[in-house]
DNA sequence: AGCGCCTCAATTGCATGCAGTTTGAGAGCC
DNA sequence: GGCTCTCAAACTGCATGCAATTGAGGCGCT
């Protein structure tokens, strides 16, 4: 069996989840913003491939609500309301409470290892642009869930907290991670030491806070070339061939 | 015809949408059992639609969980196994929860009918298969969560509760939804009357013994021995039901 | 009979082509 | 100037065709 496989939320094929990870990647980065247009002619050949795959992988995008579809019409990158923020910060509470429940006082050294890795990998992401601190506050999160071993439970946080990454570029102001690395660090801290009632408690007001500091008010969008935005993510995808970019596809 | 769009999970164009709910029925009714093929030629040849359709609406099951594709393989009704199943109730539980919190005190009247009829319709239907019952017990959860009006959430708890429906095919005996009727009703006296702490508590118990009552071995078939699974099915139903397993879906 | 190899029908992976729909840019009108 | 009407380009919806992969049955060998 390959043990790569089948990690990530659900791909199918392997040129489908280049894609998605891609465009998922180039959205949480906010190098896609909400309302960007993702038209499947451009995607596919920007990765190389027919749009009967750039298709197939908007669908997947759309299934985990990154992208809306509309029938006849370009996808855009999902545009989610303020109340759909807030629901999807309710549900995330919930499920990664779930996560450090099953976790606390379970985990092995080498995953203690491992999580303070990334925590250093975010602290010295802190002078770096806000996209990489927010992607790699995300990942943590699921670094987190993948430890349960499970794999529904992996999917629906990943998928969540993507979500509310996405809506942290419409709605939230500049971030300031600081004090999020140092929520992390209790989180650990407080798994390890086995403590179910208090890691659920921090989690709890850790995501919360996040939510609270993020859905303030709503934000001005620019508009931008997709091909340029999706440069440096295509080479990702085994260099299939970079064909000519005739087109000038842009979001206004 | 547009007054139906945009309630379910996340369909895309609506010949795919067609199908994809035309296998999910299939599946929790359990007419398409755990490991039956789904070639996407016979899923066209069946719905009147290409191969590329059919194998959209495949991809878009398996982001769900009810499928499983495997390169150059055919796609199956999904397996989840024992843990699986029991990380999904455990979930679900969690997002169920969260349905009721936002629910109590909140029904409308209008609402508060519509929930009795469809008890009413569980009722009804106790005398006929166990199919039927077990996909109305499911479509309450999920009209519950529909009154939320929130999207993600109406998708989140759909989506597990038709797992969970996957795996009683797989886990549970002979189902008696007799008490499950009256819990339903109990859960709709205790959103009227608003008490949040009460519904919260009555819904984690009513699926907490949803989930005992189906998932109690513990894994007790790890090996490929379906034959063994059905045995308690083959005096009950007809056997030739149990004969015919390999091939579900066929090409006329 | 048992075991392994080999071949071929069945099936998927993917690109391309055609038809229908939307878009938006410009001409014409008020 | 601003508004609407018109039409071609752009884009999606879908089917079909071709190459690649699989696994199931047949054949020969021991």
């Amino acid at each position: 069996m390959a043990p790569r496989a089948a990690s990530k939320i659900a791909e199918s094929s392997d040129k489908v989840g280049v894609i998605c990870r891609a465009l998922r990647r180039a959205i949480i980065e906010q190098a896609l913003e909400p309302g960007a247009k993702l038209p499947e002619d451009s995607l596919g050949e920007r990765f190389g491939v027919s749009r009967t795959i750039a298709r197939h992988a908007l669908g997947q995008l759309a299934a985990e609500g990154l992208v809306e579809l509309r029938r006849n019409r370009i996808a855009v990158v999902a545009t989610p309301s303020w109340q759909e923020a807030r629901d999807a910060f309710d549900i995330r509470i919930e499920l990664e409470r779930l996560v450090v429940r099953q976790l606390a006082g379970k985990l092995t050294k080498s995953q203690i290892v491992e999580l303070n890795t990334h925590v250093d990998a975010e602290d010295r992401a802190r002078d770096g642009s806000d996209a990489v601190s927010i992607r790699l506050a995300t990942e943590f999160h699921i670094l987190l869930a993948n430890m349960t071993n499970s794999p529904i439970l992996v999917r629906y946080v990943s998928e969540v907290a993507y979500r509310c990454c996405l809506t942290l570029s419409l709605y939230s102001r500049p971030h300031s991670s600081e004090c999020a690395i140092n929520e992390h660090r209790a989180i650990i801290a407080a798994l390890v030491k086995g403590d179910e009632a208090k890691v659920m408690s921090l989690m709890h007001s850790h995501l919360d806070s996040v939510a609270n500091r993020a859905l303030v008010a709503p934000a001005p969008q620019r508009g931008r070339d997709l091909l340029d935005i999706l440069a440096p993510y295509a080479d990702e995808a085994d260099s299939a061939r970079v064909v000519k970019l005739p087109k000038v596809v842009r979001a206004r």
